[in-house]
DNA sequence: GTCTATATTTGGATAGAC
DNA sequence: GTCTATCCAAATATAGAC
């Protein structure tokens, strides 16, 4: 076995994405050619092709980072014990998240308007949604059913229906913060609680 | 007053939006190049460049058409009389406005990712955005007061927190309809209805 | 595996005639 | 105002040496 050439090869991986993911973050996808990438790398051009593919792998790979931190991250919090906290709470950890990992969230919708039109990157996305599916649902589900205090099977229908809809109230906040200066986090939020957070009296 | 002269030039002008609307539903706004749009609108390069500085004009143009018709349809539906149709019903009417009137939603989420990075389209989305709110804020403080019996101010307070969730309702169902095969429309809005419809008993 | 240098393509925009 | 032909820049990916 070739444990530390393995070793090494994923070392180097990460430095790649690293690197691509500071190029995207400041100067966003489109604009972050592969000569930035490779001077931000410190490498050269051979290295990086000879790791990826080409620009739309590199894009992938810092997708797949981001997400799977915030959905650890956000199964870490719902297993913590104590009080399960209240939707809003939950979305607002996943964006500090995101916002704190990234320096533009921006990056995402760039990386979304790529997977309109490029199917191998639409291929993944797919998959990365269903992910986040399956964390949240059952988080939801508990939700409603140990705060709304609905029966079990009631809850996961209840759940069902919402995560579509909370998946695209985590994008509108991502879209809103990216596009409109004078974007208020806090009052979004405070939307997202008037909806989601009520507990019946 | 070159009143026929101004005439013609509208329509030319519509002629090439109609165009470029048509070439980036079908390849996209970032596959689609000028000589594809020249090609489609069966005029020429000089002809597009007497009438739109570049590409990015074009996009703002028909950014513009397709929200601009969208706001009219909402506002007409609100005037229209009869009961006032919930806020499920009223993003449903947007939606399909949209789907019916450009090919393929995604457009839309790759004109968000261009205004990312371009900063003249930036500066055109946060006014669109707002005009959005300009309409749909009434519309949520008459639903909130009439159906919900809130006082008007607490139904106007409630309004202003729900405009920008309601709006990232909105991106989250194009983003996943543009993005996910299997989006299933329906669960979304019968989700939003969960979330938005419930009236007091 | 990695580097340097470069080939090749693509596409936005313009010049000048009509 | 519009057309044809073309220029020029940018950026991806590769070739070949080390």
């Amino acid at each position: 076995m070739p444990k530390v050439t393995e070793q090494h090869r994923e070392k180097r991986r990460d430095q790649i994405v690293d690197a691509a993911l500071r190029c995207f973050s400041v100067k966003g996808f489109q604009r972050t050619s592969m000569a930035d990438i490779i001077a931000e790398s410190g490498l050269s051009a051979g290295a990086i092709y000879g790791h990826f593919a080409g620009k739309q792998q590199l894009a992938l790979a810092v997708a797949q980072r981001i997400l799977g931190n915030r959905m650890l991250e956000f199964g870490e919090r719902v297993h913590e014990g104590g009080e399960l906290p209240p939707p809003s709470a939950m979305l607002r950890l996943m964006m500090s998240g995101l916002t704190s990992e990234i320096h533009d969230i921006g990056v995402l919708v760039q990386l979304w308007g790529e997977g309109v039109t490029d199917p191998e990157m639409s291929h993944m996305i797919g998959p990365i949604f269903g992910d986040v599916s399956a964390v949240m649902g059952p988080y939801l589900a508990r939700w409603a059913s140990e705060r709304r205090g609905l029966a079990p099977d009631a809850a996961e229908a209840w759940a069902r229906d919402i995560i579509p809809v909370f998946l695209g109230l985590g994008q509108g906040y991502i879209i809103q913060s990216a596009l409109l200066p004078d974007f208020d986090a806090d009052r979004y939020f405070r939307g997202v609680a008037a909806l989601l957070d009520a507990v019946p009296t």
